[in-house]
DNA sequence: GCCGTATATGCAACTAGTTGCACTGCACCC
DNA sequence: GGGTGCAGTGCAACTAGTTGCATATACGGC
């Protein structure tokens, strides 16, 4: 499981309490690695457990107790072992492909609304990213270390989401395509 | 859920038994949604209490017996009604991405193994696609109905493995000329 | 005073997916 | 006659993820 080793990464960036998080698997973390706070609350208390992190409950005013967490030494050590070594490829769970497979079995039209549907969804994705690498990194070529990696990842949702915007549009010319014959 | 959908597809395509259905989700189905022989079995027998598929037992020389399903009257109408209905993007995992974030947190050379790893992985199975493309749709411009739709969840997994290696390649090349600063 | 919203944490029950193993039948090879 | 390997089905136990709800503090608006 990497639910462990994404919060490892992200207590790594900076110390928090499992609100912070839910709020980066929310906007930051959430782009590529998905968790509810039910899950991160959860694993939290396991990696206590384990020793990974330490975590100090802390008064504040006007709002709630809250407990930040941190990497401790033995979730530093488990965090370098699991990034060289070697995991699967994921396992591919894509429904619209089903979808899109299954076309026959029913209304060709309906279908495609759904995939304009996602197509806009991924399309408004995509500007999310691209207004982020706009922002965030104006000159990539300068960055080194931490703000390159995070660089790096974006660019891999910049990628992944325009191929699927592209994958759909293609989809549905040629599904429109299909129907005029 | 969408694995019974991705059965009642496949089935849709072609009857058969759970047998034949795990070996279509290692070479073909699964391309784009993954299953074990466990869950496929598991799932028909649900199937079945739905009434969603029928099942017959068949006897076969020189092998077990087996049990081939084949999609029933509210099999086809659950198909007809799931691909019309809106579903929600996938939730994305995506293992290497969070490897990358946190590569300041170990050592970078042997995260960049890991990379050139996944990459490989995701070129060969690139090649597989481009293959399957040149030899079952040597004309796309031609193509209709059920075999147009085959081909487009093809070009899907084209496109994502293309982008996938492609931003690997970026990675790599980002990662060795951080390491020369 | 009550409602909505944000902060903050968590239990319980459920669904989904993985892993390890077990069994049968038969063919083929050494 | 013993091993390997494919075809075929399945149970049991586990891990992971989802959903619905519960609780508490506190600010601001009506």
């Amino acid at each position: 499981m990497a639910l462990e080793h994404a919060i490892l990464v992200s207590l790594d960036e900076r110390s928090g309490s499992g609100y912070e998080l839910a709020q980066r698997f929310e906007k930051s973390i959430g782009f590529f690695w998905a968790a509810t706070h039910q899950q991160i609350y959860r694993t939290l208390k396991r990696m206590v457990e384990l020793g990974w992190v330490s975590c100090q409950e802390v008064a504040q005013d006007g709002r709630p107790d809250k407990k930040v967490y941190e990497v401790a030494e033995a979730g530093r050590e488990e965090l370098a072992r699991w990034l060289a070594s070697p995991g699967e490829p994921e396992t591919i769970r894509h429904e619209l492909s089903v979808k899109v497979r299954g076309a026959s079995a029913g209304d060709a039209r309906a279908l495609a609304g759904e995939i304009a549907r996602h197509r806009d969804l991924h399309a408004e994705r995509l500007d999310v990213y691209l207004a982020i690498e706009k922002k965030d990194f104006p000159d990539p070529s300068a960055l080194s270390g931490r703000p390159l990696h995070q660089y790096l990842v974006l660019r891999g949702g910049i990628r992944a989401e325009r191929a699927l915007v592209e994958w759909c549009d293609e989809v549905l010319a040629a599904l429109r395509e299909d129907d005029r014959r």
